[in-house]
RNA sequence: GGGCGCGUAGCUCAGCUGGUAGAGCGCCUCGCUUACACCGAGGAAGUCGGCGGUUCGAGUCCGUCCGCGCCCACCA
């Protein structure tokens, strides 16, 4: 690929120092990126360069908390758009020296994975059922879709979840590689595997060692359709149609009150009816009991503060448990507890009359209950109201308890967010990690991590402040990291749940239900006397929370978790701040009083032409490998980088076809400038001088940039910069005298220098966002020229590369020069000659002060402008920096 | 209802600490000038969402309103 020399002229002077060109018809005619991506990826992977060298001290590395994505997600443009923003980063801090840690990990555990495994294979697990290790599981064809789902025990159900993450993470491994992201895959992890598993574990024996961790019976949000419970950070609010429901109760002691409610189902649930206390209303009521309707079951009338006198009629129904805030009232007034909805969103069967649930008539409540009991609560809500309307259910004799008709409204119920139909408060026992009384550290901690951009630390701020509920960390699901815990079985084989049983830390990671607590046998397992195994598993975010102790190998080696704890960056969606954010930041807080890493990137989210955002669920998702196909990745990347930390962005198609015609342009610029052949001299010419000069510039203002995060506008000003000063000017200007085949000509080693300085410094620049490009143009002279193989293992540009190189003697000689220049070629333009036409004489205005400036410039723009001789003409009237053209002569146009 | 962000040329966006509007794409005109026609030169195009205010001067600061997006809260 090294043309020794390609001009004849030169053969025979004797050995010096010389930039040697290379043989431009030995370059193909047009960059293909396929081949070039696939070969660079192949030698990136064969050296060593893009790996964290655990010997160097921590001073000098710089460590990423790379997200792990979710295995069994979609690809998607968003994820093509964050993790190049991470990989900017990592380039930069690569080439300034740094000792990056740039790790991957799949975040594999969880509901999505056991969603997609369940559609996949069309089975369902069944914890009870015994394991077959020879089961064969294939793709579910429509006819298998038929019948029911086949029931299979967690440990296939879990080689079977195992089998899906494996391929999906393939998939998305080659996404990233095609990409060109700069990952050590050495650091590749998953969040089931057994390394995060011991991390997890060791993190829940850490909490609990410090009282920070505990199980309670209680009330909890509850997914009926999952039949698992969910964290306040996993709600979503959605409209749903309800309706007012005006429900006549009686007094005791005679009187009514009508309660307005959008949940009759419930009604059988009532335990108590509250209004305000300064709502004159109802005061003569408080400490009464009022009488349900149907069920005549009597329940306390009490005064609350939370009771809203502007809504429905004032006076409501607190039931078990139709929202949070019968929760709140139940504890605080401590109610009676009345049970109804079953954890598969069922009515319960239950007996009136029978201990907790006293009725003054017994015999008619369990008559209209009856049809109630088994429905689900859609059903149960359309029965209870036909059976409002029946007189003889009234509690007071005023005919039918329901008073007038449902009205219909719109209000917002709470879901999970990947669930179908509205929570349920059901009492189960589930393990919580403390985190309201921790709010001002919290806080605290969040504050002291700096967010790009700084307003997203708002979202955290809400988020913490707001913040009402511990983190329920159990979930009744298979897939995922086992919460280590067993339970003393008494003597009647009850759980104590007072004393659970934790592994040693150096046993992890454990499998409550197939290891043996110590001091156990196998065969006490769920006898009395003996122990029985936790068989819920973390919430996903257990694990993830802890991205960057799995990284440092915390608890295992002390020496790298000190090199890799805190981290440096943590990138990351602005979706998740909430969950990952937040989480991370309060491991870190609980477990060592640290903030998790000193910085954190928030991208923006990706939205269609019409400003829609890009999400599954409103299936405007586009997967993003025809864009690399078409785009090149490079070109992907530019679109990527071209978008600031925070700012949501359209997918806008052109921004990646300028990203392409980038890379094409480098490739020639590259082919042109590393074409010209000359002695390595200093640079001294002044258009060279002021040249450099422009790009030292460049180079300080983006390092500086880069330093602060803001990738965006140092693309646009590299960019602008390459394209106007580098190949729309500096390079016609200098072209000339850089091809000059006179060997005495004493500028050409001067502009060769200087034109390579310029691509030398510019692919450096350019080399975070456009590897592939930037490492093939590098690789045809100044990788073996510098002997740095790759441009991505070489210094990032500062002061080093201008030394030696004087000022220049005019700082306004470039922009004279250009502007001359451009005078000239207005003059053709006008004159409708082509920019290539000889000028046989013109004469340059200007005033004094610019012609001075313009004097060391003059003859690259003549040259430049094809001009054979030329006049001077000093005109005060022009303004400074201006130039006019006059009398300008064209040579008549010639062959050849 | 609260918070955050955004509203600049037809489109996508840039405009730092206030000083008389910028880029690319698209459009129109011209040009094959041996790095590049996947190119170059030139041109048309904006009352910087509206209204007030501060200032000698505001896209840039303050207030207010309108529109869009996102987050949170509303669940009787």
């Amino acid at each position: 690929m090294l043309a020794a020399l390609s001009f004849p002229g030169f053969a025979g002077l004797p050995e010096r120092p010389r930039h040697r060109a290379i043989d431009p018809n030995s370059l193909p005619k047009h960059f293909d990126a396929a081949v070039a991506e696939e070969r660079w990826h192949a030698a990136w992977q064969a050296s060593r360069i893009y790996q964290y060298d655990p010997a160097r001290p921590r001073a000098d590395t710089f460590v990423i908390d790379t997200p792990p994505p979710t295995a069994s997600g979609s690809l998607h443009p968003g994820h093509v758009f964050s993790y190049t923003h991470t990989d900017l980063v990592a380039r930069f801090q690569r080439m300034t020296g740094k000792n990056v840690f740039y790790p991957m990990g799949w975040d594999d555990n969880g509901l999505p994975t056991e969603r997609r495994v369940q559609n996949y294979f069309h089975i369902r697990c069944d914890p009870s059922a015994p394991y077959e290790p020879d089961l064969e599981l294939h793709e579910a064809s429509a006819k298998d879709r038929k019948e029911p789902p086949r029931q299979v025990s967690r440990p296939n159900f879990i080689e079977a979840c195992e089998r899906v993450t494996r391929e999906d993470e393939r998939s998305f491994k080659a996404l990233w590689q095609r990409l060109g992201l700069s990952i050590d895959w050495r650091h590749e992890y998953q969040t089931i595997d057994p390394r995060s598993r011991r991390i997890a574990q060791y993190s829940f024996l850490d909490l609990y060692a410090k009282g920070q961790v505990e199980s309670r019976y209680a009330p909890t949000m509850w997914d009926v359709d999952f039949q698992c419970a969910v964290a306040q950070a996993e709600l979503e609010d959605r409209e749903r149609p309800g309706a007012y429901h005006d429900i006549e109760f009686a007094v005791e002691g005679g009187g009514a009150l009508v309660i307005s409610t959008t949940r009759p189902e419930l009604l059988a649930a009532c335990v108590g009816v509250t209004a305000h206390p300064g709502d004159a209303r109802y005061r003569k009521w408080f400490g009464k009991r009022a009488i349900t309707p149907l069920f005549r079951v009597p329940v306390p009338i009490f005064a609350s503060e939370k009771a809203d006198p502007e809504k429905g009629t004032g006076i409501l129904m607190v039931c078990t448990f139709g929202d949070a805030t019968d929760v709140e009232w139940w504890r605080e007034e401590r109610l009676a507890l009345r049970q109804l909805v079953l954890r598969n969103g069922r009515l319960a069967a239950v007996e009136f009359g029978s201990e907790g649930y006293e009725s003054l008539d017994p015999q008619s409540a369990n008559r209209y209950y009856a049809q109630l009991a088994g429905k689900n609560v859609a059903q149960a809500q359309k029965i209870a109201v036909e059976l409002l309307r029946d007189p003889a259910g009234s509690a007071t004799g005023n005919g039918p308890p329901l008073r007038g008709e449902p009205k219909p409204i719109v209000h917002a119920v709470k879901f999970y967010e990947k669930g179908d139909r509205p929570l349920e408060f059901v009492p189960t026992r589930q393990w919580f990690v403390r985190l309201l009384e921790h709010r001002e550290a919290l806080l605290a901690k969040g504050a002291e991590v700096q967010w790009h951009p700084p307003h997203m630390y708002k979202r955290y701020e809400d988020w913490t402040r707001n913040l009402n509920s511990d983190w329920c960390v159990s979930r009744q699901r298979y897939f995922g990291v086992p919460i280590p815990v067993w339970y003393p079985l008494d003597a009647s084989g009850e759980r104590d749940y007072a004393r659970p049983i934790l592994p040693d830390a150096a046993a992890l990671p454990v499998d409550p239900t197939t290891d043996v607590p110590r001091g156990y046998s196998a065969e006490q397992r769920e006898q009395p006397n003996g122990f029985s195994a936790e068989v819920d598993i973390f919430d996903t975010w257990f694990t993830s929370s802890l991205t960057p102790q799995i990284s440092s190998h915390w608890g295992a080696d002390p020496k790298r978790h000190a090199a890799l704890f805190p981290a440096d960056l943590r990138p990351q969606g602005q979706d998740i701040i909430r969950t990952w954010a937040f989480y991370t930041i309060a491991k870190s807080l609980l477990h060592a009083n640290s903030v998790p890493w000193h910085h954190i990137a928030v991208s923006g989210f990706i939205t269609d032409p019409d400003r829609k955002k890009m999400s599954k669920s409103k299936g405007n998702v586009i997967t993003p490998l025809p864009l690399l196909d078409e785009y090149t990745a490079d070109g992907v990347r530019y679109w990527a980088a071209s978008a600031r930390l925070g700012v949501d962005t359209a997918l806008d198609e052109k921004v990646f076809k300028i990203g392409k015609r980038l890379v094409t342009k480098l490739f020639n610029a590259g082919k042109f400038v590393l074409a010209q052949e000359a002695d390595a001299a200093p640079i001294t010419e002044e258009l060279d001088r002021a040249f450099a000069a422009r790009l030292r510039a460049l180079v300080l203002r983006s390092t500086r940039n880069f330093e602060s995060f803001q990738h965006a506008p140092l693309l646009q000003e590299v960019e602008s910069f390459f394209w106007t000063h580098f190949t729309d000017t500096y390079l016609e200007l200098a072209k000339l005298r850089a091809r000059s085949e006179d060997p005495a000509q004493a500028g050409r080693a001067s502009a060769v220098a200087a034109l390579r300085l310029g691509l030398d410094v510019l692919l450096r620049l350019f080399a975070p966002f456009l590897p592939f490009i930037t490492e093939e143009v590098w690789s045809w002279a100044f990788a073996a020229e510098k002997e740095q193989p790759s441009v991505h293992a070489a210094p990032w540009p500062s002061e080093v590369d201008f030394a030696g190189i004087a000022d220049p003697a005019a700082p306004e000689s470039f922009d004279h020069a250009v502007a001359c220049w451009n005078a000239i070629l207005k003059a053709k333009a006008d004159a409708e000659v082509g920019m290539g036409r000889e000028v046989e004489r013109l004469a340059i205005a200007a005033n004094a002060k610019t012609l001075a400036s313009l004097r060391g410039v003059l003859l690259d723009v003549l040259a430049a402008a094809r001009c054979r001789s030329h006049a001077l003409a000093a005109d005060e009237s022009i303004s400074d920096g201006a130039f006019a053209i006059r009398d300008a002569v064209f040579a008549e146009r010639t062959e050849g």
